[in-house]
DNA sequence: TCAAAAGTGTTTCGGATACACCCATGA
DNA sequence: TCATGGGTGTATCCGAAACACTTTTGA
């Protein structure tokens, strides 16, 4: 079994010479979304020392940027074969102001292609990476402050994202394997920040033909038990491909 | 006055040391469309020994793609303050495939970073740059044979204007600044690919409330003198800025 | 005088919205 | 038994689509 060196000189190596691995100027940061009890969320990461930020990472040589979303992503998460679109670059000399590192290829400009994600949250056991001391969930509607210009890349994902909602349905990688309307109603509710009714969204859903009704009921709730829906996958990829939306 | 050296040396000389003055692994490719006598068009360029493919250039190092995007338009079209939009990275470290630079900086994988740029036809005089031979308007229905990935990149651009117009008003930058509804009208044609009901777009457009009228008209057509129109510039931003189209 | 393009207005239809009643459940 | 949330159906409205007649112009 190969021997592991100490963290911190793994860290040293690859603030100073990370280039041997990793293209220079170069990283992805991802925007993870998941939802869980009516609140949509983002994972983020916390240094060590001191400020929150967007997971992220480095495009290796080899590999393509799409590539180094995905393992990424299953580096934090866990997960693979989820739900992951590109949606800006943003490349501003002067966005990480305030950067720490002094030297090396860490020390220099970056410019960063940036992803959303949007995964199971109940099925996500948050990995913190060798910078962090913590990765956790936090409420869309109630991030810290975060470093560089992460805050504006969230911001411009949750815009990509409710954009997305007019032409492509949302839903299969965010909600469990069943799931009751009104769930998934309140996650429509929270992506586009504003209430729907009750009725209408149901029959949009609908007309999507996208979902089975399942002759199960939610039950444990303190009222009515609602039918528990999942969705159709081949009828929703080709609603996803063929840009088939609820118009929202 | 600065001596300038043969072309070829400074070319020779960027093929190995582009990376002194630009980011390494990274450019920018423009897709810039134009409007002249109903068609669309896009600027290509042909090099010397050979190919043709799309305007693109390189980020320096204290550069904002985005302007780095806006030098090159500018380079080879002279036109500055277009519209310039992003809308996708291309990472695949495959893409290049064929490339027939050997050694130095430019022989190295690039991740592009795409834009597409909306001109108008009659203001800009193409200008090659010191690779190419060429640089024209091609119609975007007979685009040749195109290098790398341009053909792919191009039809992305294509597909991100079209979607664009479902909740932009656009025209400003393509047409002339007075101009007739039915040559507006088909511009959005061909932007589409399909052709529209003439008196349902005037209604959609004059909704729009991003028209002025003029007393004038065309004359010198074979037939009924069309009216004449400019862009109200002041409420055309305001659409552009608030999400504001014609919902095609 | 005729063909072809442009100006303008009305009807129609479908999808989104607004809205009401009944049912199930735990407190 | 009552408050709360869920299931379902219907009337309405608005905007898009379909559509026709008249006018102008050069050939």
């Amino acid at each position: 079994m190969k021997k592991k060196r100490p963290k911190f000189l793994l860290n040293e190596a690859f603030r100073k010479h990370g280039d041997r691995t990793f293209l220079p100027h170069l990283s992805v940061d991802c925007v993870i979304f998941g939802f869980h009890e009516g609140h949509l969320k983002v994972l983020l990461l916390k240094w060590k020392d001191g400020p929150w930020c967007l997971p992220g990472g480095f495009i290796k040589h080899k590999e393509s940027i799409d590539d180094a979303a995905t393992r990424i992503l299953k580096e934090r998460t866990g997960l693979d074969a989820i739900f992951l679109k590109q949606f800006h670059a943003f490349g501003d000399p002067l966005r990480e102001k305030g950067k720490r590192h002094q030297e090396g290829w860490i020390s220099k400009r970056f410019v960063t292609i940036a992803y959303y994600a949007l995964v199971d949250y109940s099925k996500v056991f948050p990995q913190p990476d060798s910078f962090s001391s913590e990765c956790t969930w936090c409420d869309v509607h109630a991030v810290p402050n975060l470093i560089y210009d992460h805050k504006q890349i969230m911001k411009v994902a949750l815009e990509a994202l409710q954009l997305s909602l007019n032409d492509h349905p949302v839903g299969y990688n965010l909600m469990p394997l069943k799931f009751t309307m009104p769930e998934l109603q309140r996650l429509y509710e929270t992506i586009l920040g504003q209430s729907l009714d009750r009725r209408n969204f149901q029959k949009r859903m609908l007309a999507l033909d996208i979902l089975v009704k399942l002759n199960e009921r939610k039950t444990g709730g303190a009222h009515k038990a609602p039918f528990l829906y999942r969705f159709d996958k081949k009828k929703y990829d080709r609603a996803v491909k063929r840009g088939l939306g609820a118009g929202f």
